[in-house]
DNA sequence: AAAAAAT
């Protein structure tokens, strides 16, 4: 199977090559003909599954032809977050650069005046977050009356976000003859029933539920204390190699609290994270691109979707109150077929969320407690390995785990470390990380996907007055 | 219980 035999024009099949791309992923292979035929559609899907791509490129072919006017835009696809919407919109730019469609970005947080402007000339592809989308509906700035193609995207985000009353108000504005599509990772009863109202005799896809996690990410549970929780942190960010790494931590308070320690201890950090303003938001993910700064900060405002390549490590200062949310927090790192790792810290604060994170993912996370040496003499690595390469360090102020980490004392406490022996760097990487258990499902992440790696593109940089 | 989203 390959992109060629999904009906999709020369055009767009010379722009999907051009993005490296030449076999679907599953959810693209069945939703792409259905979407060129007109069909409602509900893709059970998440994240990862190359979903955003399923709905771009046939959407690209379907606006081909006809002609946008001011104030009616001819699509609409909603999102739950502004930097989930920024991705999408940087899918039409790389898939649709052999098109000549108008795109325009409709999120909060930045000036109205360039959003207005661009609804004026007359977009064919409007992505909006629904509290903006609301407002200058209101304001009498957009005409829905033409929008005849609609995708729901992360609809049980939505939910969860409380934005299903928008949903369902955005929906009666629209004609009633019109393409719906919707995706959502699950079908709890009001999704289903916005879909049952909402969409006409739709073809259902599913793919298999990235619940399983990501192959190429090894995952460790770190037992650790309240009080230890930052000194545990820390060590291990010294004691591993870190090149980039993103820390996730359940309130933005200790977002913000957690970076400032971070910084005062010599790390190179940034914050992000949903109290922050949307051009400080967008500029630190550019610091963090750009390798100005090493390690991000973050709410669960960037747990899903972004894709920043090369991030080593992901830690969960916290463990997530969401089962899923723990799916795509670490699925930020090991992607492109890279490797990457993965650390929880576990208080007994956190037991219970990391109980239904073994749950959902139907595996038992290693705890890290000892268990690098004891993994070793269990299971001695296969000849085939590859001993394992220490990763280009980047800079980082201070480097002080050269020498070993102090034993357990009152204010350096004992938490879990490994001694960074001479030997242990040629050991090979397979046998000190116990390997995941295989997933349940073909959960993949390659093929085309929610991709923004390179720097902000120029058109938002300017949209969002960055 | 938390974060996000219009201000």
């Amino acid at each position: 199977m390959t992109f060629a035999d999904l009906g999709l024009s020369d055009e767009l099949l010379s722009a999907v090559t051009a993005a490296g791309y030449t076999e679907p992923t599953p959810i693209q292979a069945s939703a792409i003909p259905s979407v060129l035929m007109m069909r409602d559609l509900i893709g059970i899907a998440q994240t990862g599954t190359g979903k955003t791509a399923a709905f771009v490129l046939p959407m690209i072919d379907v606006l081909a032809h006809g002609r946008s006017r001011a104030r009616m835009p001819r699509s609409l696809i909603l999102e739950p977050t502004r930097e989930l919407a920024a991705q999408v919109a940087e899918n039409f730019e790389k898939y649709g650069k052999n098109h000549k469609l108008s795109v325009a970005l409709l999120i909060g947080g930045v000036q109205m005046g360039d959003q207005v402007k661009a609804l004026e000339k007359g977009v064919d592809v409007l992505i909006a977050t629904p509290g903006r989308l609301m407002d200058l509906f209101g304001r009498g700035k957009i005409l829905l009356t033409g929008c005849n193609l609609l995708v729901i995207d992360e609809a049980d985000r939505m939910l969860d976000m409380g934005f299903i009353p928008d949903i369902e108000e955005i929906c009666t504005k629209l004609p009633a003859q019109r393409q719906t599509l919707l995706f959502s990772a699950t079908m709890p009863p009001p999704i289903k029933k916005l879909a049952d109202r909402f969409l006409s005799n739709p073809k259902t896809i599913e793919v298999s539920r990235p619940a399983s996690t990501n192959l190429s990410i090894t995952q460790w549970l770190v037992p650790t204390s309240g009080q230890k929780k930052r000194a545990t942190l820390e060590r291990l960010l010294r004691a591993e190699d870190v090149t980039t790494a993103i820390i996730f931590s359940n309130r933005k308070t200790t977002v913000r609290e957690l970076n400032k320690s971070l910084q005062r201890d010599g790390f190179r950090s940034g914050e992000i994270h949903g109290d922050m303003e949307q051009p400080q938001r967008l500029a630190e993910l550019d610091r963090f691109k750009s390798g100005e700064i090493n390690i991000l900060v973050a709410s669960d405002v960037a747990a899903r979707g972004l894709d920043i390549k090369g991030v080593s490590h992901v830690f969960n200062y916290d463990a997530p109150w969401h089962p899923d949310d723990y799916v795509h927090r670490i699925g930020r790192t090991g992607r492109g077929g890279a490797t990457g790792v993965a650390f929880t810290l576990m208080t007994p604060d956190d037991a219970e969320n990391i109980e239904n994170i073994e749950k959902l993912t139907g595996t038992r996370i290693p705890r890290w407690e000892g268990g690098a040496e004891a993994e070793v003499e269990a299971a001695p690595a296969p000849a085939s390995a590859e001993p394992r390469e220490k990763a280009p360090r980047k800079g980082r102020g201070k480097r002080r785990d050269e020498t070993p980490a102090p034993v357990a004392s009152e204010d350096a406490p004992a938490a879990p470390r490994r001694e960074r022996r001479p030997e242990q760097a040629e050991r090979p990487a397979r046998a000190e990380r116990a390997p995941v258990p295989a997933p349940s499902s073909s959960f993949r992440s390659d093929g085309p996907d929610e991709g923004w790696n390179g720097p902000i593109p120029d058109f938002l940089s300017y949209k969002l007055g960055a």
